[in-house]
DNA sequence: AATGAATGAGGGTTCATTCAT
DNA sequence: GATGAATGAACCCTCATTCAT
């Protein structure tokens, strides 16, 4: 199938800019590993920005897919938060690298890219905005909604960076204790601002 | 004052290392908003992992030196885990620069220096389980505490990282409804292995 | 002919190395006098101790070589013991910047370079050794003949310091005379120790 | 006595000098070896070639002092040569920092201050000649003294480079080796163009 | 499709030196 | 007499990128 050179260089660029940082890794180190020489990968790229972009681009597309698969067949609000949490866990533990990328260098990518991929992003903010309306009991506003959306990825995020993921196990567990923890806050709590008096 | 020097120096790092990041941060840029030359720089720092370690060091001591104050008053846990809630986002929104490097470049330290910075990033750690471990009414083992507390932290954290912080309002009103979704998730929920049945 | 541009770099490095000291010479300089730009001859180099040691070991070659050639046809000790001296003076007289970067600037080497170098020189010296071995008429110890091979090749070396050699007449005559020189003292002279009382 | 610290201050530079070279030394650790702060040896010396300077004309003064001391007491050509030869060895061995100096760096000075020096570094030449000169039995011509002076001295300073000076036993072995060899080569051995026929 | 050759810009670091105090 | 502060110049080296082949 043609593409197949193209999906290791990407591959190639995913694993170093992972390790490396996009700045520091070189575009020499992901030519080497994706077996070519540096004038070769020139051909299919045509510069390091471009380089981010098709990572994040195809992490985020298979990101939202995992998504949308585990919510697909769950009509149940509570079930497809955790489907959420459930995935969302999955992924940093099944690619690593792909979501450090996605949560630590996108911010470097500029112009018509950047947008692209803000876009996707904002997407998979969405899905979560709306799970958390369909479940929410306190009549929540639309910022209201937003602001737990982005508590909820902040957590997840939070935790994908720290490193104490370990097994498969280890993994689903932790996802049912997020998700318990997260659901039982949430349903319970009013929102913010009736709290604080 | 003594040290007026020094400190402008270390703040300048502090602020170009949070924007650029710690590669791409250029000691020639350092040097310059600092208001000295390049080489004038050298003569108060030995390198650039130095300028790391200072503003790290610093930046640890500031924010265990908040919690402190912030928990002194509170004998009650709860009150103590709104304290660190309320400490660690009252330092992300006052000290966007020095949280970001916390979280983001401290890894890329090595040897002694950054066995130091790992110990008082124990210590903050250290706090938050002692403050949960008073409030759980689970029984929860010490794994589960340690795990617990990451989760909040990764929380916190993650939520720093987000672009949602505005105002000083905004400030307050995130922490407490932070506090109160993980208060009452903490409290409802059991841990992890039993709530999977 | 594969190499030139290689062998251009070389001598490049051969002409500033020997002219400015190791330490001193520049590698801009050498690029700029191998005719390329400063990256351009990292292109084919990895980093200045390559140029030493690639120096170094093409010298020391050759060095070899025309010792080898001079000695090959003469089976008598004697010739064999000219044929070094002339050898040796020639050399310090067709390529006086080799040679001063042999016995000048081969210590800066370090590593398994050094290693590599330090083999090739004692090679030279083993086979100074063997000439005198069969010349000696006074049944002199391994160790003495070793130190008598040094104290030729030393004053050989010191006189390719000195700054005595005009033309190729003179390192011929100079051959000559050194030769003449350590042959009759070397012949009519018993062994240190039995001289002293 | 007033010229303490300076002395120190020369020791330092003879130290640093010879162990790195005169290029690769830097003045800053030259005033850490002397006990002074950069700016503090400033105020002896005016910059690094003075530095060199001192250390060579002190070192100079050292070598021609000792060697009309040895040479004193001897009305004989023969024991003249005799002391010659011990005396310089004997300095390699009690001196191997200057003697580095005075062999490997004195040309890197510039100016009125290289002229003051080559003359003394003459002066010494101009000894030996003398020495040969009353012992030479062929008639030689004032160049081919000088010739076979320069022989003398860069054997005696190519050994010097060598690294076989242990024990103060062995250097006196050493000279009664090389001045018998010396010596008789030198008296048995015509000239050298009447040697090729 | 693929590569070796080549480069300009910029990186961190060191140095000899000056000067106000 | 002695020093801390400060600097311009130069160092080695790496990088993303281009181009002829």
């Amino acid at each position: 199938m043609i593409g197949t050179r193209y999906d290791r260089i990407v591959k190639a660029a995913e694993g170093v800019i992972a390790r490396r940082g996009f700045h520091q890794a070189s575009i020499r180190e992901i030519a080497r590993t994706a077996g070519l020489s540096l004038a070769g990968l020139y051909h299919y790229v045509h510069g390091k920005d471009e380089l981010l972009f098709l990572v994040l681009d195809r992490a985020l597309d298979r990101l939202l897919a995992a998504l949308d698969a585990a919510v697909a067949g769950s009509p149940a609000p509570e079930a497809r938060l955790r489907a959420l949490v459930r995935t969302h866990l999955a992924f940093a533990f099944a690619e690593p690298a792909a979501l450090k990328i996605i949560n630590r260098d996108w911010e470097l990518l500029g112009g018509a890219r950047r947008s692209e991929i803000a876009a996707k992003r904002a997407e998979y903010l969405r899905r979560g905005v709306a799970i958390l309306r369909d479940l929410d009991p306190h009549g929540r506003t639309p910022d209201e909604l937003y602001s737990a959306t982005n508590l909820l990825l902040g957590m997840l995020n939070g935790i994908a960076t720290r490193p104490f993921l370990r097994a498969d196990a280890d993994a689903r567990a932790l996802a049912a204790e997020v998700a318990a923890l997260f659901l039982s806050g949430f349903l319970a709590a009013a929102p913010a601002e009736e709290v604080t008096p």
